[in-house]
DNA sequence: ATATATCCACTTGTATACTAGTGCGCAAGC
DNA sequence: GCTTGCGCACTAGTATACAAGTGGATATAT
């Protein structure tokens, strides 16, 4: 379906052809631009088979791929999988050497310290910034955490990470900053791997669904203390598994 | 009349001189190979140059540009253009329309609160692991917060800026964690470009160099209160002009 | 048999060609 | 005069072609 974008306001009555910014002392100051502009790009659903694929480890770490490689598998040319190449490089997801081939990116001790670092921040001053003013409305964030549970008992791990993350998400939107979780989950990639390795030989743990019930219930009662100590201990268990992980593979 | 500034030159003659360690291929460990990566990619320097005329409103915000156009006037082909453009955008420095045209971002409110929260957020708890075991050694950034002030007094805005910079970064390398500071700068550029357009008017702010000399002081001492309180005034200290701004400005 | 040099298949980087879609100018009709 | 419709110039998205470089396999010489 082709969706008709109105009129995009005047973007410029530049006689000139190619209006390089070079001498526009005039503030051009168009403020409003791309309602819908949600057109269908190949190179986006590239970039969502590619990140899928690496996130749940259907594409291992370590292993080799090729622009032309990827463009053949997907029936398409190398220029959309060559821009997803260059975001998924960016997130640290992909590494490529120039003339010698890409590989998906080894999960890197630092990148996961730095990731877990980096959440930890995030989530504790969103916490913060949550229970600051008034006691939040915790009754979504406490059916996630319901239906959270209810995936672990049944061991349904596509269901559990799905509510995982709309969980942790939802304490961003509490704190009134939910585009905020777009950049979380940026970073958050290299530790879905690690997860989707942990949960791949073991199973799920008990322990995290209590402590989801521990954050909403500091939510709740504006435990600022029990909260940042819950989080903390939420998020660097990863590295337990890290540490785990490493000891017993290269 | 378009006005070609030395970046054509630098880009299609001579070889970027110096600091291409904005964002290189982190050492990446990887196992089998990564030896040198250090080869000259045209589409790199593409987006130094955008990024920091961006960045120093050399190009404001709603400029329209358009990917022929930086090509003819950077001599060069569409695709390391639009490869810049890719990353540009994924850092909100560049709105694209599919089949309408781009522009430089605005500078919305919304993202430079994002802004504000994610500085503040990673800053204090850098403090705290910065402070944790043991007291930092805060001569260098001692050094540069002199630096910093001697800038100051001068009225040399880009040592400012600089040593500025520098400052913040040292912060996280104290925590000890010195790779982070490329996520911060990524979603630092909102705030930097609000701040060129205060400092265009306005003048150095003598209470600012002030702040950095507490936050130092604060390390020393491993005050923890006075650091965190020092750099949520120091961060939201941003807020204010944006408000200002606001009601000058569209 | 081993060592060495050459070749080639493969990679990514860059340039160019083509496609689809959009807004504005301009001309024709009222 | 004003309105309406068509066309053109421009955009970004995609496909393809070319260039530069690397590493391994193969063939040759010792």
């Amino acid at each position: 379906m082709i969706t008709a974008p109105n009129a995009a306001d005047a973007a410029a009555s530049s006689p000139e052809p190619g209006g390089l910014g070079a001498a526009p002392a005039p503030a051009v100051a168009l403020s409003p631009l791309s309602p819908p502009s949600s057109r269908y790009r190949i190179s986006d659903a590239v970039y969502e088979q590619l990140s899928e694929a690496i996130r749940n480890l259907q594409l291992p770490p370590g292993t080799p791929i090729s622009e032309p490689g990827i463009a053949s598998w997907l029936q398409v040319s190398r220029s959309p999988v060559r821009e997803a190449f260059t975001r998924l490089v960016d997130l640290g997801l992909i590494s490529v050497v120039p003339q010698v081939g890409s590989q998906i990116a080894p999960i890197s001790l630092r990148e996961v310290e730095e990731a877990v670092f980096i959440r930890t921040a995030l989530e504790t001053s969103a916490f913060q910034r949550a229970i600051q003013d008034s006691a939040p409305d915790t009754t979504v964030i406490q059916r996630l955490v319901d239906a959270n549970r209810r995936a672990a008992e049944d061991n349904d791990i596509e269901a559990f990470f799905d509510t995982d993350e709309q969980l942790h998400q939802n304490v961003f939107v509490l704190a009134g900053m939910p585009r905020l979780w777009h950049v979380v989950r940026g970073t958050k990639m290299q530790l879905d791997r690690l997860r989707r390795l942990n949960l791949s030989l073991a199973v799920l743990n008990p322990e995290l669904v209590e402590e989801h019930q521990q954050i909403v219930d500091a939510l709740r009662d504006r435990d600022e203390e029990a909260g940042l100590h819950v989080i903390r201990t939420h998020a660097t268990r990863i590295l337990d598994v890290m540490e785990m992980h490493r000891t017993a593979h290269p």
